[in-house]
DNA sequence: GTGAAAGCGCTAACAG
DNA sequence: CTGTTAGCGCTTTCAC
């Protein structure tokens, strides 16, 4: 795929420089030897001239180490996946490091197999995002494919649920999902739809079971059919929501168990005139969907800064077992859930606004 | 960063195959040479016993020829490139190549640096996606740049402005805003504020020629203080909004030169109760912008097949000289530009719903 | 078919 | 400090 030949060598600057392959080495890409300044001079004038760049590859082999990460999404174009990978780039760009992205299109095969591919590449170290699913055979065989690639000298990190002896972020989705019925019983909401997401996602059934778990707390019951499993996307919300109103429930306040399936609930609602009948709350709060009217109430999850924190974790040396680290997500309560007008006066500190600093953007 | 000791080599799988280094090569990464099926058959069990992964690395450098294709966008977090990179990202995996992803946060010597870094790197391919700006000396720099890439044997496709005798897909900003403005003109709007974008950006600067362009051909006017540069994103959109406002002009119908910032320009109008007063128009139809209310008027481009199309371009073998392919837009009439009452009636085709096919997502 | 050996482009001892 | 010389892990002639 492209061949490439016109590239010019080392070789041919410690010709120009007049000096040997090691000395252009040194002067060039650094060592802990010292080049006199006049022949480093030299060199770099050479380099200059023929215009060369280090044969990145070679390095790698020659040194056995390399400058690359790599980052495995389920959905590039999924702002929850694009958020977390802008932070892991940005901590890439910090330490001079590229990183090698793959989408695995929530295929946990493919997932398995671009872990391979970038073990391959011998990447430094490989941060792996996105829910795990209930495929425990899936599960063993990234897991074995991320053994091998630590044995073979990397590092890895997954983002989402702890279920492997490896470095992981582990998402409060249970917590976070508990947390957001307390709040929303506490507005006064006492019926409840869900609309949980695909049945084996982990992150769906960890949320959806937090969940269920604070309304029951509160003396809430969820009945069965009033919860409806559907894609994790807006349209899979939008058909999940249509499938709960079909079903003849009359529920106060829907729980989405992501913000796209929100969306897609309030896009449903909205068609049929009930957007202000029914109340909608999300998980995520992911940025670009912070301007959907109504404003929509969800559990925040710092996602750039856990992409962040998931490549500096994995670039910082550790010596022994496995770390885990829990990330929390914090109740937004929004216009989405006004909260039902009689009973139940609202908590303090349940309204808050729309954050609008310089900050965020997109 | 990352020791790659522990790796199992090529030499290890031979041994204990009981073969010589190079059938093991020829066994295992193929080649034109065939290898008896019983020894190839012990081959490969040695390598799956040993759990043998190829360096990818060294292969590059044996074989001269690299399976990375290096993408540079301005900024992954903002679905205009996310949406660029599942496309690029999804042809790579149909030519088993990696991608490496570079978020340059569009200051254009992070631009200039990345293409050297997978210059370096042998790269392939390389996809360049995102506005040009009116900094001459930035240009000349990538330019020299990109063609020393080249002529090292990579193959480099932009997307956006034909600036550089490079392969190009040219988006038709200009003509793709002068329809709109011919559209929303055809609604019987009379007097429009644009929000400008970032003045040196020339995605923007077409975008505001091209509309300001289609409304001279209507008879309308554009005054200059009618026009407010900002940010190119929501935040930028709303601070614009809230400037144009501030300058006591009163306009029927605003131009956002993307969504996301007239995503931010509605919001404003929101707070102050105008957005049922003012028209807002954007540029892009992001995906996931696609449910605000009021639905967005924008220009439809094929962002993912943009990406596709870009990679693919520049994979497939070409002799000579660059090739630019317009990529043209479709302007989406929706309810955020509900057009003006008495006058003008609208044209046919003017309501155009909301697309909900169970494809797009997010 | 298979193996020995010469690279690929660069780094890193090891001597001077 | 600088040059020589082994490698790094793999591919690919070139003989057998």
């Amino acid at each position: 795929m492209g061949a490439k030949r016109g590239a010019v060598t080392l070789e041919d600057v410690a010709r120009r420089a007049g000096v040997s392959l090691a000395t252009a080495s040194r002067a060039i890409n650094g060592s802990a030897r010292k080049v006199r300044p006049e022949i480093r001079e030299r060199v770099e004038q050479a380099a200059r001239d023929l215009d060369y760049a280090a044969n990145a590859q070679a390095q790698a082999v020659a040194r056995g180490r390399t400058d690359v990460v790599g980052l495995v999404v389920q959905d590039i174009e999924d702002p929850y996946f694009s958020s977390i990978a802008a932070g892991a780039m940005r901590v890439a760009e910090a330490n001079g490091l590229m990183v090698c992205i793959a989408s695995a299109g929530r295929r946990p095969d493919k997932e398995i197999e671009y872990v391979a591919a970038l073990r391959r590449m011998r990447a430094a170290a490989i941060v792996i995002a996105g829910s795990r699913t209930d495929d425990r055979d899936a599960l063993a065989r990234l897991g074995t494919e991320v053994d091998a690639f630590e044995r073979s000298g990397g590092r890895a990190v997954l983002i989402g649920q702890r279920r492997l002896p490896v470095d992981t972020l582990v998402v409060a989705n249970r917590s976070g999902a508990r947390d957001l019925a307390t709040r929303l019983t506490g507005l006064g909401y006492r019926s409840f739809g869900v609309l949980a997401g695909p049945r084996g996602l982990l992150t769906a059934v960890d949320r959806l079971a937090g969940f269920a778990e604070g309304l029951r707390k509160a003396g809430v019951a969820l009945s069965r059919d009033a919860v409806v499993h559907g894609e994790f996307t807006r349209d899979g919300g939008h058909a999940a929501m249509l499938e709960l109103l079909a079903r003849g429930r009359s529920v106060e306040c829907v729980f989405a168990v992501n913000d796209v399936m929100a969306v897609g609930a309030i896009a449903a609602l909205r068609t049929l005139g009930l957007e202000r009948t029914v109340a909608v709350a999300g998980f995520d709060d992911i940025t670009t969907l912070r301007d959907v009217i109504p404003a929509l109430t969800t559990v925040r999850l710092p996602l750039v800064e856990i992409g962040e924190t998931a490549l500096e974790m994995v670039l910082r040396e550790h010596s022994g077992r496995p770390r885990y680290q829990r990330i929390v997500g914090e109740v937004v309560l929004r216009e989405s859930t006004p909260g039902v007008r009689p009973a139940h006066p609202a908590p303090v500190g349940a309204a808050e606004p729309l954050p609008t600093g310089p900050a965020s953007s997109t």
